[in-house]
DNA sequence: AATAATTTCAACCGCACAGGA
DNA sequence: CTCCTGTGCGGTTGAAATTAT
């Protein structure tokens, strides 16, 4: 990784925040040619990023069936449960929770999550010492608890995702896998929907497919697979 | 209203591993 | 076998946003 040090210091690679315009930029090429081969893409796409960059940035933010929103309540249980299992293993849990990336999990835990598993596990104190009261509110919610507000806004917006789709209310211990049911997308989410789009119909032959009922893009080349 | 403290999360870094030359 | 390159993963950083004083 020596070159792409040298290539920050001397201007030819960029580093920090995307603009939208590399966003667009991006997906255009990631379109054309795949999401492999991320070095030769970085250079032929003529952006003035490394490969690793555009890589991470493809997949935690422009790859298709992102969520985006709050990690509900649910998702919260299974992130607890298989981290007791795996441990820091973030892309491994990653993939048992569509549309969240492996960043997204590992950053939740750190912010959210990691007092939880302290005070399940009896290291009340220490838990403690890291966030007061509101840190300790609303910890392994249940069906009948109290809830507190962070809490309680995920619960809702399952509530109202759920109502949304379906038409009619179900309850939380309705059986619903995650894939059932996605947040509203942010508007910049759209319009990577829109360039996808847009390309989809200038190329032919690719394997966007708007209208496919689960997974749009044809991850065949592993991205998804489960070990 | 100002500013200090804290939290969040996108992005970076280093390391390990796989596969090809 | 060794070296090189690309990729994936987990830990860390720091700017921006939010909250507290």
């Amino acid at each position: 990784m020596a070159y792409e040090a040298a290539a920050v210091e001397n201007g030819k690679l960029r580093k920090g925040p995307w603009l939208e315009e590399e966003d667009e930029r991006l997906t255009k090429y990631v379109r054309l040619k795949g999401d492999r081969r991320w070095d030769a893409l970085a250079k032929e796409s003529g952006l003035r990023r490394s490969g690793r960059s555009c890589r991470l940035r493809w997949l935690n933010y422009l790859r298709p069936n992102l969520k985006h929103g709050h990690i509900t309540v649910k998702e919260e249980n299974s992130i607890l449960q298989l981290h007791e299992i795996w441990g820091n293993k973030w892309s491994k849990i990653a993939r048992m929770l569509p549309g969240r990336t492996d960043n997204e999990i590992k950053n939740y835990w750190r912010t959210h999550l990691v007092k939880k598993a302290q005070i399940r596990d009896g290291d009340a104190a220490s838990a403690g010492n890291l966030q007061s009261n509101k840190a300790q509110q609303g910890y392994f919610f249940q069906e009948g608890d109290d809830m507190s507000d962070d809490i309680k806004y995920d619960f809702d917006q399952y509530q109202n995702s759920i109502e949304n789709i379906w038409g009619a209310k179900k309850t939380y211990s309705d059986d619903l896998c995650f894939s059932d049911f996605a947040l509203p997308s942010f508007p910049y989410e759209t319009r990577v929907s829109d360039w996808i789009s847009e390309l989809s119909s200038e190329q032919s032959g690719l394997t966007w497919t708007p209208d496919h009922d689960c997974d749009a893009w044809d991850y065949s080349s592993s991205l998804w697979d489960m070990n």
